[in-house]
DNA sequence: CAGCATCCCCGATGATACTG
DNA sequence: CAGTATCATCGGGGATGCTG
C-alpha cells in the first residue's frame, strides 16, 4: 500500500503526505514498514536536513518492479470485493 | 496460495493432494484457509459420501478471477525475491 | 481421510510518552 | 517533523489428540 502510494505521487513524498494517503495506518506501523522496504531495497530515503527535518520517500527501480502486480491485485479487490462480501454475509 | 494450486491443477483437487501441493502449511492453516475461501465464494467444496470420504476443491468462476493478479504477484516473487533477500542481507 | 477441539505461546500491533 | 521506546494485549498459528 506504501508502495502504491508512491507509486501514485509519481517521485517524492514526505512522512506525513504518505500518512495521509494512508488513513488508518498508525505511525508506528508505517515506520516500520517503511524500514522495512527500505532495509529491501524497495525504497530509499532522503532525509533533508532542515529545521524540521524532512524525510523524503521514493521507490527504487526494484520498488517499482512491484508496482504493476500490486496495481492488479488492487484492481480485482475494487471490481471483486463487494461480491465476497455480499457472499460472505449472505 | 491454494487458490494458485487449485488453478495449476485446472480442476478439482482434494484435501490430501491440496496438502502435498503445498509443504509448509500445516493442515490446520489449510483447513481454515479452504474455509474462509468456501465463505468467501471463491473456492466450491464437494463432499463424497465414500468411506473414507472424499472431499474436492475447486475455483469458483469468482475465484478464477483472482487467479491471473495472484500470478503476477507470484511471478514477481520468483524473479525479484533473491534481488530483495540479497539487498536485505548485504 | 478430512477435519474439529484444545492448549499454549509468541510476535504483531495499538496506545502512550518521549526526543533530536 | 519524524521518528524511537516502552508497555500491554490479543489473536494467529503450532502441536497434539480425537472422531465420523
Amino acid at each position: 500500500m506504501a508502495v502504491l502510494s508512491l507509486a501514485a505521487a509519481d517521485g517524492e513524498l514526505r512522512f506525513t503526505e504518505l500518512r495521509r494517503a494512508m488513513a488508518g495506518v498508525s505511525q508506528k506501523m508505517l515506520s516500520q514498514t517503511l524500514k522495512a522496504l527500505e532495509r529491501d531495497g524497495l525504497v530509499s530515503r532522503r532525509v533533508e536536513a532542515s529545521n524540521p527535518p524532512r524525510v523524503h520517500y521514493r521507490l527504487t527501480e526494484l520498488g517499482a518492479t512491484l508496482v504493476p502486480p500490486l496495481r492488479g491485485l488492487r484492481e480485482w479487490a475494487e471490481r471483486y470485493m463487494p461480491l465476497v462480501q455480499e457472499h460472505a454475509a449472505g
